[in-house]
DNA sequence: GCCATTTCTTAAGATAGCTTAAGAAGTTTG
DNA sequence: CAAACTTCTTAAGCTATCTTAAGAAATGGC
């Protein structure tokens, strides 16, 4: 299972820079490997983000509470995504947001002081992280220009579109959520469809 | 002219990371001084964007035309601010949105092959800009989750408590589409403050 | 295999925000 | 200074989407 998680990293990471054997290996002594059980927290609302993580095998979500104590989730975590709350973990914030596993998780955990002493001696971790920023960025670039061009309609075809099997793994009032609409409406677009 | 932009930029930079006066020089060399007139485009839709942009002074929008024919801004850039279309700068895609002047501007302008050779060169520029594109993508998450909690009025009134003077250089029906409402409707608004 | 909990649907009434249209006000340009 | 264009307002009717409430269906724990 270790062997399986430093492969699934590598596999990853070569698709971005490459690094040699010893600068992996520095870089992946730096990370924990742990297992999240399903609806518990990495972090919750208010707490201070240091990490950075990354998903090797389950479901995240990521959400905030509203003013009238609804949840509503920005981002769900997939396979070999990189997730942190970046405010939090850039400025020293507390996050806004919280971070749940919707499904038991395997993910490998990065402290920022670690990721920061390793950024002086490895460029290509630099270079690494860099690229996955720049990804994150386009994601949600892409996401929000989705959200401002489509109906609610539109919205929920692109991702069952997009995502065949993502209905099958998250409930629907989730889907709901992530497509800033209520559950009601949404149920109410499936029929119409 | 040339030394103020030149101070500007060194400014700029030094709130990020630390460059010697010969790396800096390096890196100036390799960037473009321009103006653009007020109504012109850096580059419209559909164009690849192989360049990133310093603003000195100015002010720009991006937008993109949705399937009616409005435009819709995504975003205002203001002075000091790096500005790309990151997914046709990184992925070498067209372009889904337009860069254009809103009042005479200077900028920098820097060629994406010069910085990837830059990047090899000088660690620090990496660095560098890790951390303008974390502080993109940190923007553009706190404008969705702005976006999301908020009504239009609320999103109107968050507009002009934080941005005060906005609201006198750019006309209304563009604060209305940047904040994903109808002219129309913002005039409501305004009326009922 | 049954009870409790979670998730989904249905329907009716409410509302935020859009559309259309027209005129008023403000700003450029010749 | 006048004409032309750009920007802002007003108002009425319309539509997408939400809210509330309740029951139906599915799932999970013991």
């Amino acid at each position: 299972m270790y062997a399986k998680a430093q492969k699934q990293l590598r596999t990853y990471i070569a698709r971005y820079v490459s690094l040699s054997d010893v600068e992996f290996q520095q870089f992946y002594k730096a990370l924990d490997l742990i297992t999240i059980e399903k609806k518990k927290h990495l972090f919750k609302e208010g707490d201070f983000c240091t990490k950075q993580f990354f998903l090797l095998e389950g479901l995240l979500r990521m959400y905030h509470t509203d003013a009238e104590g609804n949840e509503r989730i920005e981002l769900f975590v997939i396979e070999n995504w990189w997730v942190t709350h970046m405010d939090s973990f850039v400025n020293g914030v507390p996050s806004n947001v919280a971070l749940q596993a919707l499904e038991t998780s395997q993910l490998l955990v990065l402290e920022k002081t670690k990721l920061e002493a390793l950024f002086v001696q490895i460029p290509s971790l630099e270079r690494l992280f860099r690229k996955i920023t720049e990804g994150l960025y386009i994601a949600t670039q892409r996401k929000y220009e989705t959200y401002m061009k489509l109906t609610s309609k539109a919205r929920y075809e692109s991702l069952v579109t997009s995502f065949p099997d993502f209905a099958q793994r998250v409930p629907q009032y989730m889907i709901a959520s992530y497509l800033n609409m209520s559950p009601e409406y949404l149920s109410d677009i499936r029929k119409s469809i």
